[in-house]
DNA sequence: CCCTTTTCACCTAGGTGGTAAGAT
DNA sequence: ATCTTACCACCTAGGTGAAAAGGG
């Protein structure tokens, strides 16, 4: 995924320890189009598929250590493809999607481990919904990508790029 | 380092959380010297280097998880530079040393955590030792790596691959 | 017609020993 | 003379969108 999502944590426990999670989940209930300039609904969504949220790599660790950086799920990967390896998000094509980060608490007493809800938060963010495809529907967005990602250099300061920032 | 050192675990506390570390130390308290075709010692050693040992990625893990698989160490990083990143071994040329394979296994009882002692395992393999340099001595360990590391396989099969060959 | 798959050139990122120049 | 440093070509490994071919 790219841009990546990367948050900043506060309020925990510096001394506790923690393991954060990205999950993506279904943004609305339609499968959608892009039709010209903006995307439309065109009918009911597929059958939701459950993915398991994606531990960041850096769980378990301390709030001091969560809270000292900026938290970045670059290396989380999005499919289509049912034979995908573990760990990626297997997702509808054409359906709107958008992230939650999960912050849960490690309880080293076991009791308390076993009502898990109590220490465990969710957060999701609006701004981060998309749409997922298999080709890009819309120039902008495509620009936008080879702009900012450092493995798409090979297209920026092209031909291709003046053509399309003329075409704006 | 090349090859990586690896190793198996057995005897875990399946359920139990351990931390594994590689520890790199000196091996005699010689400096050495490579001549014709075998390591002397021509003095004494510089004074020792302390390095905290080298935690492998995967920590912390439950014993089935470090008990399932082969523990490879081949991240971890040698060099003779002061400068160098937290986390490589500081070492001094012409020196020998081994390494340590430390298992510790992690207490949730906070009384049982103040005697750590009791809860850690070092395991020293003499067959790994090794004399760091900055330049290769012998063109026996040359062949050895380039015949056997993935990213030396452009001085294979090469004309001075086969100069070596027949100069052995 | 619309969406998906495959292959490609072109990058980032970083691990090899060779080689020549530098340092003591 | 001996050891060290800096730079290099050449790999592995994998992340980009473009373009052409494939599928329903």
């Amino acid at each position: 995924m790219f841009p990546p999502v990367m948050v900043t944590i506060t309020g925990l426990d510096p001394s506790a320890i923690y393991r954060v999670y990205m999950d993506v989940v279904p943004a609305d209930g339609y499968r959608h189009k892009f039709t010209k300039t903006a995307w439309v609904a065109t009918g009911p969504a597929e059958f939701s598929i459950s993915n398991p949220p994606y531990e960041h790599p850096n769980s378990p660790a301390s709030g001091a250590g969560w809270m000292g950086t900026v938290v970045s799920f670059a290396k989380a990967k999005i499919t289509n493809n049912n034979d995908s390896v573990e760990g990626n998000f297997l997702l509808h094509s054409m359906h709107k999607y958008q992230t939650k980060i999960i912050i849960s608490r490690q309880e080293t007493d076991k009791k308390a481990r076993s009502c898990l809800g109590d220490h465990t938060h969710t957060f999701q963010f609006e701004e981060t919904a998309f749409v997922a495809v298999t080709a890009y529907q819309n120039h902008r967005v495509t620009r936008l990508k080879i702009k900012n990602n450092p493995f798409a250099k090979a297209f920026r300061d092209s031909d291709v790029m003046a053509i399309l920032e003329g075409a704006r």
